[in-house]
DNA sequence: ATTTAGCACTCAGAGATGTAGAGTGCTAAG
DNA sequence: CTTAGCACTCTACATCTCTGAGTGCTAAAT
């Protein structure tokens, strides 16, 4: 029971079929888009074949059939050619990438949204911050007499700004005693380092100055946990709707999307170039319909953040994989560019 | 052909009941609710006049009654009594804000959020900038040899950056001099005057420096457009998945939802307490089937931004308009408390 | 050993038919 | 003005039948 050359095409055709269609396919149909000259009896064999070997089902005993899990991986592996991108498409592409605004998490996002119109897919993009992401600096700025505006700039280019009110007179003397102490305690240093136990060894040293800032390192504390715990995007959702086979479970899902971390900890971390899970391969009730595939980006060499994409399963893999390495690629080349070498400057 | 106090009654109590059940009302069912000792036939006489007067509709021949839209706007607007929110609830709702971020953006969505978690409906909430709002601060921020970062504060508490990159060697002489230079000519000015045209009147006052400056003037304009342009969240929408008589809509209102100038245009503009719109009185399709409500917040008693629920039709308005007043409520004194009175300080 | 034609078999989906139940509208009497 | 009574209408649901697509198997052909 091996896979001759014949089977895998049969197998590649329904994959195909079944992607533009999302009707099971048969065998006369099969026959006829061969180029092969046989007949339907003889893929009637050559299917029952590769059902006996798990890689087709059947809806019910008198309709076509349809690529099992099994039946996409052999595809995904073994079988699909990836089409390449056009010159045209990398233009197109690269031209929606100079319209970005190009904070990096703003970029990020709009790459998503970008990714989504092109595949007509949900996208989803996340940092995730590596060991040696750090603070590139830290400031306090005077918003009017009790309200001041802590501003952390990261490593990776993220910046996050919180508006503390606090119960001492603002000046601006204060801000830049404050910026200065904690900007030489935290500059540098790894934002997985900056625990609430370190940020109280800095308020011991701020003697008598620690009751008035402490409210504020708490405050310091949640930005760099927000910065650690990551950016995360989720667009065109509601691309998902013009699915028809997703319209049971796409309610589910929107509702699973709201749910930051429990999303993230069912993004694959098989770490290929792609990793693409297939339907029930995702443990997750609500993404049983649904295919993901995850690319990461990385900013000099350090990978710092993935992208993906959450689509049904009969997606068009054999197109929508090198778009999604494109976007991947392009996300790395613009981030290292903007944060790759550089150190932060002190003030 | 007037409203008696049994008509009004009876029309009250389609309304609730099919608020209630989603399913139309027929004579039966209310002679059973009203405590008035009539029959049946009396009610189908009474319904079969408000039928006539427009105030009920007829699925078919043979089902009970549902209320049209001149039914709920009779009713919201004559019949209804609003029941006021318990000190259990208050506290409850007063709680959940104690826990948001106090920053005005986060704080607009946070509330938005419990709404929509307190209502079940999708919710919207807006910033809208009078002429008084202005800039209160400006500041340019080193982030690296070539990046620097603009941060602008409005004094409606709105804080907004932006990363750019820039030609020249960044030094945080040069950062300085662009802050106050700017500052001085941006400080306390309405967002509105602030046109390309007014700041190529600062580049042409830079001199030597305008070359220099220019890109991240034009940084300025767009920051200030974001600003102007307010803010604009929407929340909980897949709580209108649980809905069956949206499930045809629900699509199509997502989508409109990611249309943030489409949306804002179909924002009712009535500027009662709380605009109610039913249905069809929306003028767009993807609205048809649900009922908006709006209500205004201010900062220091100036209207400043509005927060509202987008639901069915069969919406319990007797419960939900007064928790949206209250919420609108709190948002207003949570911003002027903080916004308020205080103008900004100088550097 | 592989391929093919032929045919019986299965099943989903669309239509047709029937029934029960809810609710109305009307009429005539109270 | 209210009510009882009754014929009428329409939906929702279940049952049945028919049709077409597509299979699985067998026996013959290559």
């Amino acid at each position: 029971m091996d896979l001759d050359s014949r089977k895998l095409k049969i197998l590649g055709t329904i994959v195909e079929q079944y992607v533009n269609t999302a009707e099971p396919v048969g065998s006369k149909r099969i026959a006829e888009l061969l180029n092969i000259n046989v007949s339907s009896a003889t893929i009637r064999n050559d299917m029952a074949m590769l059902f006996d070997m798990g890689l087709l089902e059947q809806p019910h005993t008198s309709a076509g059939r349809i690529p099992s899990h099994l039946g996409y991986r052999l595809y995904i592996n073994e079988i699909m050619n990836c089409i390449p991108l056009s010159s045209e498409q990398m233009a197109e592409i690269q031209s929606m990438f100079n319209i970005m605004n190009p904070d990096p998490d703003k970029l990020l996002k709009g790459a998503a949204a970008a990714l989504a119109d092109l595949t007509n897919c949900a996208t989803i993009a996340t940092t995730f911050t590596p060991e040696s992401i750090h603070i590139s600096k830290l400031q306090l700025i005077p918003a009017n007499d009790n309200t001041v505006i802590i501003l952390i700039i990261a490593s990776n280019g993220v910046i996050k700004n919180k508006v503390c009110r606090v119960m001492f007179r603002v000046t601006s003397q204060i801000c830049e005693f404050f910026t200065s102490f904690v900007n030489y305690r935290l500059q540098g240093r790894s934002l997985n380092e900056i625990s609430m136990w370190y940020l109280s060894s800095i308020s011991v040293d701020l003697g008598e100055y620690s009751r008035m800032f402490n409210p504020l390192l708490g405050s310091v504390y949640e930005l760099c946990k927000e910065i650690n715990d990551g950016q995360f995007y989720i667009e065109g959702q509601t691309n998902l709707l013009s699915y028809p086979e997703l319209a049971n479970m796409v309610g589910d899902m929107l509702v699973l999307f709201t749910d930051k971390q429990k999303i993230l900890s069912m993004l694959p971390r098989d770490n290929n170039d792609i990793d693409v899970v297939i339907g029930k391969e995702n443990n997750s009730m609500e993404l049983s319909g649904s295919s993901v595939l995850l690319a990461r980006y990385d900013i000099g060499g350090q990978k710092c953040g993935t992208i993906g994409l959450i689509g049904p399963i009969r997606l068009d893999y054999a197109r929508v994989v090198p778009k999604l390495q494109y976007f991947a690629n392009i996300l790395s080349s613009l981030l290292t560019d903007a944060f790759g070498q550089q150190e932060p400057r002190g003030e």
